[in-house]
DNA sequence: ACTGGCACTCAGCAGAGGGGAGTGCCAGCA
DNA sequence: TGCTGGCACTCCCCTCTGCTGAGTGCCAGT
């Protein structure tokens, strides 16, 4: 039903429609591509291709343009993942070798992804609850005022300060910061909010309450949802490349990119750190961003990932090039992330 | 030259203009505010704020829109900043109140900031150069392998992971941490980096090349000009509401969110807490930002301004209203920066 | 199975015309 | 002197019209 020159037909049409934004007819086609056939038979071609559901006429004397399922299909099968070039990856890896600490390495990470997609870039700070503790510090600050430091194996640092009455002795403090580490170093986060909940039970009578102020907040930290939801942003000047309408295309994006939530949503579940997201037009799961499409994947420094980062942009937009800058950038940030 | 009543006109013209987003003639002005005289009046009226330059023309026979140099009159002569409403000000103070951390109270401004202005809106993180130390802490993560966390007045916290060799002694550690904290503590950072700088003669010579790695590291943080730089923006979406011409009005715009250099200039210097910047259409120092205004403020906890916040919007925008607005904002930041 | 030819459709553009909002000016009136 | 009503004028904007050209579907021919 749809032989290798119906394929070919619909790769060329979306090609030329992507770089083009126009309807494509098709005497333009054989023109530019290569098909070796007249344009009478590219149109009977397009009229199967049409009857299919693939492409689609804006109006009856248009040319055509590719539909949500032409894309799908596009992406799974008419296309192979064109690699960067080498300057390319050479720059990814620098810029991101700069960076200083995790803060920075987001920041980078999301800008990289803007610049190379020239789409609006999104990076999901790496998970709190799926990373292990690396270290835990408790710093008396002043008496009864007391820093918490938990540091995990992303870098990322969380810090607390908290207030207890009566004050802890040195001390203790030192005691209490021995055992939460045996407890918790190389734990994963939820895991070793339990093995620490009941602590103070091991400490004097008198110093119980305190001890067991500080583990909660502790324990607070470890399972802080919040931070679970931190995203960054980045590129979003690239929106005004994205098409004519306003309201249709930019609007509904923009909200978007406000809710953190559906943000979160958007991006998906934490997939195989080699698995890639793409879902076009109304494959997501809002209706306002029918005309986007979300290219996202997972990362993380093991073998299973830890956040996700991607693009959303126009359904019209270069898949294979997107898709190949967005595996990249994982890459890299998986390697930097496993170094530090 | 410029009676009351050519003044009473040019609140109207734009009272309606920044209301209706269209040019306001003098029927029309008469029928909505009671001035108390005729259509014809108004016209003449009109007339001379027009060869003042406080009104234009868009064409020969349409109505009159404000030009820069109205708003400005109007902004430093014809308004007082309208008061929020209580229910306004309750929302403010008990949204910001739930802040666990300064990340999380920068958060929240943010989007408090955005939601009762409608505009887009900027704020700067706490000037770290200008903040003072509040505590520094040296630990052993493992031999050779130290953590540096540095906190600032303000609740920042910054961090460094970094390895030296020889590893230090724990004593030495402590010693040296003691040293600092007495150095340091309550200092600018900036003079704190210079009191500590020649920490390492004191040591042993054996540990004197580990120390001033960590030394280094430490001014180097107390000196870090990227954190400066540190800005979150909220609101983006409503750009959406900023008028018809996408290109002259919300690209660069955009263009200008990207680039957090352009906004740390359009925030301006920390003024005084109180003073208030307003910047209206070619008052910005980015021509492509003439059709954007700017209202900010410095915030801080003490008597001087530590960093910015505003927000951005056409210069068509209702000014008394925002800056209340941003007014209010500035001051219940700066209260519960002052409580942490 | 492909091609050239042909009639048909229809978005988009340009030009014409009318309506209407708004202006400037002038003469009259308090 | 300052305000007002009236009037002629300007010119944007909307609608209508007709045209053009890209693109299509279909058919007969190879």
């Amino acid at each position: 039903m749809l032989d290798d020159r119906k394929l070919d037909v619909l790769r060329a049409i979306i090609e030329d429609y992507v770089s083009t934004q126009e309807p494509v007819g098709s005497k333009a086609l054989v023109e530019r591509h290569r098909l070796g056939v007249s344009p009478a038979t590219v149109r009977n071609d397009m009229a199967v291709l049409e009857d299919e559901g693939f492409i689609a006429q804006p109006h009856t004397s248009a040319g055509r343009i590719p539909t949500d399922k032409g894309y799908r299909l596009f992406v799974d099968r008419l296309t192979s993942v064109k690699p960067l070039s080498a300057a390319e990856r050479r720059a990814i890896s620098t810029f991101l070798e700069g960076a200083v600490d995790l803060d920075d390495v987001v920041q980078r990470t999301v800008r990289m992804l803007a610049q190379l997609t020239r789409q609006v870039a999104i990076v999901q700070y790496p998970s709190l609850t799926r990373s292990t503790v690396r270290h835990v510090e408790v710093v008396t600050l002043a008496p009864g005022r007391l820093l918490l430091v938990l540091i995990t194996s992303t870098g990322r640092v969380e810090q607390r300060v908290i207030e207890v009455s009566p004050a802890l002795d040195d001390a203790v403090v030192a005691d209490l910061r021995a055992r939460l580490n045996a407890l918790a170093i190389g734990q994963r986060l939820a895991d070793a909010a339990v093995n620490v909940e009941s602590l103070a039970d091991a400490f004097d009578p008198a110093d119980q309450s305190s001890v067991s102020t500080i583990v909660a907040t502790l324990v607070g930290a470890f399972s802080d949802e919040r931070s679970d939801e931190r995203i960054l942003i980045g590129g979003t000047a690239n929106l005004a490349r994205f098409g004519e309408s306003f309201d249709t295309s930019i609007k509904p994006v923009l909200e978007a990119l406000e809710e953190h939530v559906v943000l979160l949503k958007l991006l998906g579940e934490a997939t195989s750190l080699s698995a890639m997201t793409v879902r076009i037009g109304h494959e997501l799961p809002f209706e306002e961003l029918s005309a986007s499409s979300v290219v996202a994947t997972g990362y993380g420094p093991g073998e299973e990932a830890l956040a996700n980062l991607g693009i959303v942009g126009p359904t019209r937009m270069d898949y294979p090039g997107t898709i190949a800058a967005v595996r990249a950038v994982a890459r890299y940030v998986s390697q930097i992330l496993g170094e530090s």
